[in-house]
DNA sequence: GATGATATATAGCCAGTGCTATGAAATCGC
DNA sequence: GCGATTTCATAGCACTGGCTATATATCATC
């Protein structure tokens, strides 16, 4: 088992059953997932920055992936060896790093995430750079249904505001 | 100083200038910031539920704190110590907590962009339910520029939405 | 006021993600 | 082909934020 959980309380919900209508567990629950989605996130960055570097300078090497991200070139190899690992990326050492068909996968379903997210905030009337930066932050939390309501709207814009 | 950040490097940019209009620099800033950030979020978590426990269950205690977040009590404990020491709380131990000035800005400051971000997320049609979720992990990301978009929307809304 | 329950504090562990320093291997230039 | 440069790997450290186990302090009840 991965977190007990604590089941040892007799509902705790019952003696203070003023809530609106969200108890503490499922609360709990997304805090939980937020905090696990951090590993996910990395991995995310990873996979679009090498996917985009491969497009644009025809390779991805450790150290530029390192200078995109801001981090050192040693924190870069070691999430590349996980990147490896788990099968996203495959390591051809003083070649680059080039990614399998499943990264490939993941990076395509990043960037069009990103896309939609930088592009509905820029539809909305945010300024180019803050739209970019807040992209970046904000496109490990949209979910598919969020993602889908950008785009709707974005859909919408399109027709309406290009009078 | 806080980073070196290596200004060793003869202007990197000038041999392959063929990126659009973002160089790497300034990639690997927003990603600096995002990773920063992550201490002010979890700040403001639990500033934000300190403040709805207060004014929910007239307390805030750490057991209670502890199981909305789902961490263990004494990972609440040590992260108060550190609220406490930043200014954002005042402990008063078998009393609960309680939030200072500052801590009560943050806090209102926090509910107000939750508040008008998951607001945002209904108006656009997003169940409720992915609503708050989405709410919670996109927050933290928001400027205030996107959140002045997400608030101007949520005005248009209002006018037109009514009829 | 003793005692059991509850609340908090503390110690010590682990994993993740940064870092620097440094070693080893490959590539490049001559 | 040899030396310099570049690229990558590895070792070892720090910090954060999880955890469990356990000690201590307060509260509530009798």
């Amino acid at each position: 088992m991965d977190r007990p959980h604590d089941m040892t309380q007799p509902a705790p919900t019952s003696p203070k059953r003023d809530t609106p209508g969200i108890d503490a567990e499922s609360h709990a629950e997304g805090f939980q997932k937020t905090r696990n989605a951090r590993r996910t996130e990395l991995c995310e960055d990873y996979v679009e920055l090498i996917a985009e570097l491969i497009g644009r300078e025809g390779e991805a090497r450790q150290v530029e992936i390192a200078r995109r991200l801001g981090v050192a070139q040693p924190t870069v190899a070691r999430m590349l060896k996980r990147l490896a690992e788990d099968g996203y990326i495959q390591q051809r050492p003083y070649r680059g790093v080039f990614l399998t068909p499943i990264g490939e996968a993941l990076a395509a379903a990043c960037h069009r995430r990103h896309e939609i997210v930088e592009g509905f905030l820029r539809a909305l009337g945010v300024s180019d750079e803050v739209a970019r930066h807040d992209a970046e932050g904000m496109e490990h939390h949209v979910s598919e249904e969020t993602l889908q309501a950008f785009a709707r709207f974005l859909d919408g814009q399109q027709d309406t505001g290009t009078r």
